[in-house]
DNA sequence: TTGACATGCAACCAAATGGTTGCATATTAA
DNA sequence: TTAATATGCAACCATTTGGTTGCATGTCAA
């Protein structure tokens, strides 16, 4: 699986909204994750074709349906490379004390 | 900061090096930069304009020279965004473990 | 002050990207 | 078997992207 791959699929909206919907709902299939979004199904078939390639989803047939599955494995990999594994813990910290926060303040 | 800039800024395997060479040594100068890319200035001159809009890069200008600073935060959201906390230390595990083997086999 | 150095700005171009339409194939259910 | 459903494939098009060249501006050092 190579990383550029990884990071030219995330770099379309559509694409991580996909992501977004099966991360809410795993195993969906074409059609179901057509209805939320505006475009035609040879469209969303297209991105799911390169999210697929990338290794960020998988996809199971089962009779006339395919069912796409997230694989959150090489999102964890990007979050490696440029970010020390002591900061990470740290950063982590920062941002869960920002969301307690936005929670309290308003 | 948009997540949009943040995604497109990282498409790209010239800025994704960008990134890497900082991480490797921050601070450094646009012309520095330059010297392990082949490409003209100009070209990486648009690439790092594109990391500073996601606010992966922080610059800070000293005299005629401009020193280049590496932000790895808006990196950690992405890892946030479609990986629940529990299972991130998993991930992170199985990581560490591949990478263990890795050194010890070959 | 003046030449060399570091960076900034803009016009231009080829290639990649994201979308469409049209038609083909395969499976289920009546 | 046949009609409806679910997905696949390919040609086509507008826009974005990543690179170039050429010139302008600002700063340091002799």
């Amino acid at each position: 699986m190579s990383m550029d791959a990884v990071f030219r699929a995330l770099a379309d909206p559509t694409r991580r909204q996909l992501l977004d919907s099966l991360y809410a709902r795993n195993g969906q299939t074409l059609n179901a994750l057509c209805e939320r979004i505006d475009m035609t199904r040879q469209a969303v078939t297209k991105h799911l074709a390169i999210l697929e390639e990338a290794n960020l989803v998988t996809t199971v047939r089962r009779g006339r349906e395919k069912e796409h599955y997230l694989n959150p494995v090489p999102i964890n990999e990007i979050a490696e490379r440029w970010i020390g594994k002591f900061e990470r813990h740290r950063l982590d910290a920062l941002s869960d004390l920002k969301k307690r926060l936005e929670r309290e303040e308003p």
